[in-house]
DNA sequence: GTCTATATTGTGATAGAC
DNA sequence: GTCTATCACAATATAGAC
């Protein structure tokens, strides 16, 4: 049942490869399906063959995107180490994440606009559950560990200063490190130890 | 030399504000000429005759629009009330300014991915100056009002909290408000608190 | 200035040979 | 499965009457 050549990718592979870049960085509206065919070395009629439209192309790269942009951190949660241990590792895996896919953020930001219903679509396909990460703050201010505040808020305040940052990194590198690109990479390299540390000195009582 | 009838807006004026709601909602790629022409209740052709064509439009829309992106805050900055004072007056401000264009975030992290070249237009056309919010930041620190670290991460982390939450609305509604816009609404006004005190919670000496 | 009609180009999608 | 050629329509842009 294995395919003996894996040197060559599968042309869907590459089709999928190729329509992610293109949708990640230009949105659905501004993606052209002759730019994916070209990327993926291939013509614009293999790719209807493939997913018979553009729309159901997207909805394919969507979704296996999504599960990025929230992270699926429940394995961490779930281990033995100390609270702080684990923001701190959470922290630093995200933001990792990010650099490595700087189109994410805004892509999912924008396309969440006038599309709601596909977020509850992919949050369905992947049996995601936002309680868990809500769960677990509300249990160490139960237990005293850290002060209490409404845990959304702390939530979205953490994830805020993770996205965010990424999100508008041609700003960021535009008006502070005049686009050097260096300088701002060691900037989000910089705020793994920052943002644990801002969380922290905020919540710890 | 000034007009007498001021019942009737201009159509420039109905054009440029129609535009601002179709380039807000959909981005560039996605916004549609005719449909600026229905919202403004003309049609197609007079969209060209006064901006000949949708590359001029979306600058002058996005220009006036940017500003609201990053708040002109200079004058806020150079009053006598104390630094903490400042801040609660910004982060009030500007989240109010944000719920009230819930499309702006996700607009402009959008557009600036591919076109980071506007940006730069934007600021010149302006006058925008960044240094003036981060030179605040670090006179404080220098009087050893709040502690030491590195303004860029500073500023950055207070304008991801007021920014994120709302370029990601259609998410924090969906996951955790069941689409309930009030309770959103009350979340986002919460916040002026919440964002305060979390800031001054963690550089306070 | 404003309209209707039309030109022109771009783009998603299909037909059909190999 | 993959290609070339082509269709059909959507969208920007222009011509020209009023």
């Amino acid at each position: 049942m294995v395919k003996i050549k894996e040197i060559e990718k599968s042309t869907e592979i590459k089709i999928l490869e190729a329509a992610k870049q293109e949708f990640l960085e230009r949105g659905f509206d501004g993606a052209r399906m002759q730019k994916i065919a070209e990327r993926a070395g291939i013509n614009k009629a293999l790719l209807h063959y493939y997913f018979r439209s553009k729309e159901n192309l997207f909805k394919a790269i969507f979704q296996s995107v999504f599960e990025n942009f929230f992270p699926k951190v429940v394995k961490t949660f779930q281990s033995e180490i100390s609270f702080f241990d684990k923001l701190k590792f959470f922290i630093d895996n995200y933001i990792d994440v990010l650099s490595k896919n700087p189109f994410l953020p805004a892509f999912i930001l924008h396309e969440i606009q006038l599309r709601p219903e596909m977020l509850i679509n992919s949050m369905k396909e992947q049996g995601f559950n936002p309680s868990v990460f809500l769960n677990m703050f509300k249990r160490e201010m139960e237990n005293g560990v850290i002060c209490n505040m409404r845990v959304e808020h702390l939530v979205v305040n953490i994830l805020s200063m993770c996205i965010f940052p990424v999100a508008a990194a041609p700003i960021i590198k535009g008006m502070i490190f005049k686009n050097d690109d260096i300088e701002y990479q060691q900037f989000l390299e910089e705020r793994k130890i920052i943002v644990y540390e801002f969380v922290v000195n905020s919540i710890k009582k």
